[in-house]
RNA sequence: CGGGACGUGGCGCAGUCUGGUCAGCGCGCUUGCCUUGGGCGCAAGAGGCCCCCGGUUCAAAUCCGGGCGUCCCGACCA
């Protein structure tokens, strides 16, 4: 391929618009560019890239045995009010009517569309199981979008969907889909880890993220060093370090004391000399079922996902300064459990204090030597804060690290949810009707192609692995006007594609300094030069874009050399 | 949806506070010469409704009001 011919728009400077490094280097090496707002034009380069990424996904979804088919990225409206999304799903759904009124929105997801599918056509325990995926444009209206093509509102997705007879037979698929994960993300070239992830309300009681390990991701992720426990924070298990609940020494009651304007709990540990952990915060939360109170030591902080999924909500807010008078009595910052009428539920951890400050509902005070068996019941006690790296490993009791990644990948098994919503039964061996056991399978494509990019990078660009490379090999002659190299570069070039490299050919009337930097900026993983001084000597320039070594190799041995490293770098 | 910032040739920015030789710099682009191993040099050019609408003023890129857009932090995110 000649460089220009292509379209490949480089910049010298950052991009004001961007932050993330995948970011400005996507828009630097001329791959994308903004139309709007989480939206973008993959240009020539930036598509070759995705579709590596696809091709390689699309390979592996084969080999595990699913199907690929094209749903629809536009949705009747219907199909989600059937499921009940419509109501549930919030703004993130992209909602408008076609020119007869009817509702319709553009898919962020497709379980409806496919379980309408299947629903259809398949009524027998002989037709499953079935595994389906699309690799599709999606569409979520983020209100935040950010970093480029790490959150974008348009993103590439695959999307699988198994159906099943069994649940066994389902977590068997799950499985394999697990395996091909680690296949696909493995042949990327990719660091990452797969952790446990909360699968939401919707039951179901597996679900694996995968992420790609780097320090600008969104997601935190707790990771343990003895074994092979990993976790999204969200869903991270906190195991008490010694479990105390029994010890009962508050031989003295409750004391209130005067504590002016002070609110938040560094505030009242520095006020009353007392640690941290010795405070109980009460937070005050709004659900879709009433106002709820939350007793979480004053070093923990909640974890809202594992608090939803006790108290079985979806939504789940802090309460406005308003309504945390109306139901404590008190200012902000003075709540607590004592005489609080509300649904109290505490961390395992506040269980276990024996002496413990807390809010007096009344403004300006506190209590203190509150112990919470005697002084105050709640409602249930379970885990509700977030760990630490502080907490032991839930597995091993070993240590715990917090790391940051970005989810490339997310499994889980959906069970009969969408089945029972949208009625997709089949008949079993005996002539019952069941519903279908589902499972569901994603892939971020478009977002591998940053996350490949956020672990590849130094001060001079991308440094992409071999399978995602837009090109494999950078020709670069060092003169055009030098007939010899001219001819010779024109002659290898030919020959090296004919040989099934990809290859691009700087053919550019440029200065060799230009087309070094464009090379090493766009992250070609070789680099072939060619001038008139190693071309006296018989040889070309042989340079590897991640390491930087360099070696001079004979001409007529080039292609072999070429061929040999790329298929080192491919497994 | 809260908080913050920004919007000036294709890109990166200065100018705005203090209204008036203020439309400017670097890069990129065009043409010519020169040059050819890390964004080379010289010369001559093209290119801007200063985000939009309204207001104040003799006069607005600059001041005021209202929009729109973009980015960052937070909240949120099957």
């Amino acid at each position: 391929m000649l460089f220009s011919r292509m379209l490949i728009p480089t910049l010298k400077e950052d991009p004001a618009e961007a932050e993330a490094v995948s970011h400005k280097l996507l828009l630097r090496a001329g791959m994308i560019r903004k139309l709007a707002s989480g939206i973008y034009n993959y240009l020539p380069l930036g598509l070759r890239v995705l579709r590596k990424v696809e091709r390689l996904v699309r390979e592996e979804m084969n080999r595990a045995g699913a199907q690929e088919v094209l749903l629809p990225a536009v949705q009747p409206g219907e199909l989600w009010q059937e499921s009940g999304r419509w109501q549930i799903y919030g703004k993130e759904l992209l909602r408008f009517k076609d020119r007869h009124g009817r509702d319709c929105c553009f898919g962020p997801t497709h379980e409806e569309v496919i379980t309408d599918l299947v629903r259809r056509e398949v009524h027998s325990y002989r037709q499953l199981p079935l595994n389906l995926y699309q690799i599709q444009m999606k569409f979520r209206d983020e209100m935040r979008p950010r970093f480029g093509l790490i959150r974008g509102r348009e993103f590439l997705m695959k999307d699988g969907y198994s159906f099943h007879a069994s649940e066994a037979d389902a977590e068997t698929c799950y499985q394999d889909m697990y395996d091909a994960y680690n296949r696909i993300f493995q042949r990327c070239g990719l660091r990452f880890k797969v952790v446990e992830a909360d699968s939401g309300p919707i039951g179901g009681s597996f679900s694996h993220e995968f992420m790609v390990l780097a320090e600008t991701g969104e997601d935190v992720l707790a990771s343990c060093l003895a074994c092979d426990y990993a976790a999204n924070l969200e869903k991270a298990e906190v195991v008490l370090a010694a479990a105390n609940p029994g010890a009962a020494p508050a031989t003295a009651a409750p004391e209130e004391v005067h504590t002016p304007e002070v609110r938040t709990v560094e505030e009242v540990a520095a006020f009353l000399n007392v640690s941290t952990a010795d405070i109980v915060k009460t937070l005050i939360y709004e659900t879709e079922n009433g106002p709820v109170a939350l007793l979480i030591r004053g070093d923990h902080e909640v974890n809202e996902v594992k608090v939803k999924n006790l108290l079985r909500v979806t939504d789940l807010t802090l309460a406005g300064a308003g309504r945390v008078r109306e139901l404590t009595g008190a200012e902000v910052g003075f709540a607590g459990p004592v005489d609080l009428n509300l649904p109290i539920y505490a961390d395992q951890a506040v269980a276990a204090m024996a002496a413990a400050v807390t809010g007096a509902n009344k403004t300006d005070h506190h209590l203190v030597r509150v112990h919470p068996a005697r002084d105050f019941q709640v409602t249930q006690t379970a885990d509700l804060r977030t760990v630490t790296a502080q907490d032991r490993c839930p597995r091993c009791g070993g240590e715990l690290t917090l790391l940051r990644g970005i989810e490339v990948g997310h499994i889980f098994k959906l069970g009969t949810k969408y089945s029972q919503a949208l009625k997709a039964v089949f008949l079993d061996e005996a002539g019952q009707e069941q519903l279908i056991f589902m499972g569901c399978y994603g892939i971020g494509v478009s977002r591998i192609v940053a996350a490949a990019i956020e672990q590849g990078n130094d001060d001079q660009g991308m440094i992409f692995p071999m399978a995602l490379a837009p090109f494999q090999v950078g020709l670069i002659p060092i003169s055009l006007n030098d007939a010899a190299t001219r001819e010779k570069a024109l002659e290898l070039h030919a020959a090296m594609e004919a040989a099934g490299l990809e290859v691009l050919f700087d053919d550019r009337d440029e200065r060799p300094g230009v087309k070094f930097k464009d090379c090493d900026l766009l992250g070609l993983p070789v680099r072939v030069v060619l001038g008139p001084k190693t071309l006296a000597k018989g040889m070309a320039e042989v340079r590897q874009r991640r390491s930087g070594e360099t070696v001079m190799v004979p001409l007529e041995g080039l292609l072999s050399h070429l061929q040999e490293i790329i298929r080192q770098e491919m497994d």
